[in-house]
DNA sequence: AGAATTACTACACGGCGTTCACCATAAAGC
DNA sequence: GCTTTATGGTGAACGCCGTGTAGTAATTCT
């Protein structure tokens, strides 16, 4: 397909990667804060009003790079995921929750954009990329809970469609056809369950408490997959 | 003891706790970046320069409401922790998890605050309030775990004293003696477990995808203190 | 009363996001 | 092939920000 731009929108794409690459950079080196235009633009000897024809706004940027950031975390985590035979369904979900959290570790910044702060008072449209990866994360959960539900779900109730956002609902049934109301209570939970260990040890709250937090979140990963039943 | 301060005294402290009330309405409107020593002054009649007399910088006077702000935190949840019976255990855990999210849904930049990344790169001297704070809330959560050990404990092994911090080996030691180096590792998960949903609903994670997230909480709640046996 | 400390102002410096008028050049139209 | 137009870029400006520094006025100490 990049035969059919046009040298215009070739040397528009590339500009364009250039200053998401380099603010990816400043970001790995200084957290999110540290992506200014002018040091972007700095560094690619431009003027920081330049990048304004690439991008509306210093947010807009971040919004793009937080879209990209989270597909690359989800694509990690769904390849390890794809490793292990889908009989095996704790298998599965430990490779999922150690596959994110090897990312986060190498990526604490990417982290951060991601489940942060990193524009304050900013809501993402519903349609930016990042929201697309939100989704496709989300979805990746809800599969492995659907997978383990004819073992986890024995009793489950008390949860109706009603009480969850149409749109997942649909996304949801149309996925997971077997999998009741109830199982997306349970996805959350679980998505719950792998983020909290993984925030504070990210955010230095386990700093120096421990000297082997991998040892605790795989224990803690054990047993939720246990308490799943399988 | 108001009474054995000077006149200069009484009101360096008054001005002192102004730019902190002042601050905390700043970060309650607009986050923690909101936060901005010229708009503190501004909303005092002042220069940005005049609060150098109070913090020697910026990041010094965010440092220390985050000691207030999490000080405040931990006595709501031992509050709740103490509304119910010491004999209830599983009532004490829910108490406490209840307390600290109730908590953090009517102060969400507060959560921000502690538990986010106001100050980019910065790092907490060891004796800050914001520490003392965060040694609190884990000697909480550390108080549950040994009080539900006796049932919650069994068979569990794996873990040693050399596996943590020597200083909260020694506190921890001292207030629970009965408590073996796994309940150490058990409070972190159970501490995590907590942080992981309200997390992700803080930050908007969750947002339109439940309608009731307090549901699903209170449920992984539970699950958390069923599967400690109470 | 005189000396020293303190709270504060005024100003300056550099960095930031953002806007705007202007300019060179590449693309498109005749 | 020449002209018109669109585009990516500059450079200066505005108003924020944190942070220093010199100076001033008032309070406190001796």
């Amino acid at each position: 397909m990049e035969a059919t731009m046009s040298r215009r929108e070739r040397l528009r794409a590339q500009t364009s990667a250039e200053i998401k690459a380099i603010a990816l950079k400043l970001m790995a080196e200084g957290g999110p804060d540290a992506i200014s235009l002018r040091a972007i633009a700095r560094e690619m000897g431009m003027t920081a009003g330049a990048i304004y024809s690439y991008f509306a706004t210093r947010d807009d940027l971040v919004t793009t790079l937080i879209g990209d950031v989270y597909t690359s975390l989800v694509e990690a985590a769904e390849a390890a995921r794809d490793a292990v035979p889908e009989s095996d369904v704790g298998g599965r979900i430990m490779a999922w929750a150690q596959a994110v959290r090897d990312w986060s570790l190498a990526n604490p910044e990417g982290f951060r954009l991601i489940y942060g702060d990193p524009v304050p008072g900013y809501r993402a449209p519903d349609d930016s990329p990042g929201i697309a990866a939100e989704v496709r994360a989300c979805t990746g959960i809800t599969g492995l809970v659907a997978a383990a539900w004819p073992v986890a779900g024995r009793a489950s109730q008390g949860y109706d469609w009603a009480d969850f956002d149409p749109g997942l609902v649909a996304h949801t049934r149309e996925m997971f056809p077997d999998l009741p109301p109830a199982g997306l209570a349970l996805t959350m939970r679980v998505w719950g369950r792998m983020h909290g260990l993984m925030a504070l040890e990210i955010y230095g709250h386990l700093r120096g408490l421990v000297h082997d937090p991998a040892t605790v979140f795989r224990d803690e990963m054990r047993d939720l997959i246990a308490s799943l039943g399988l």
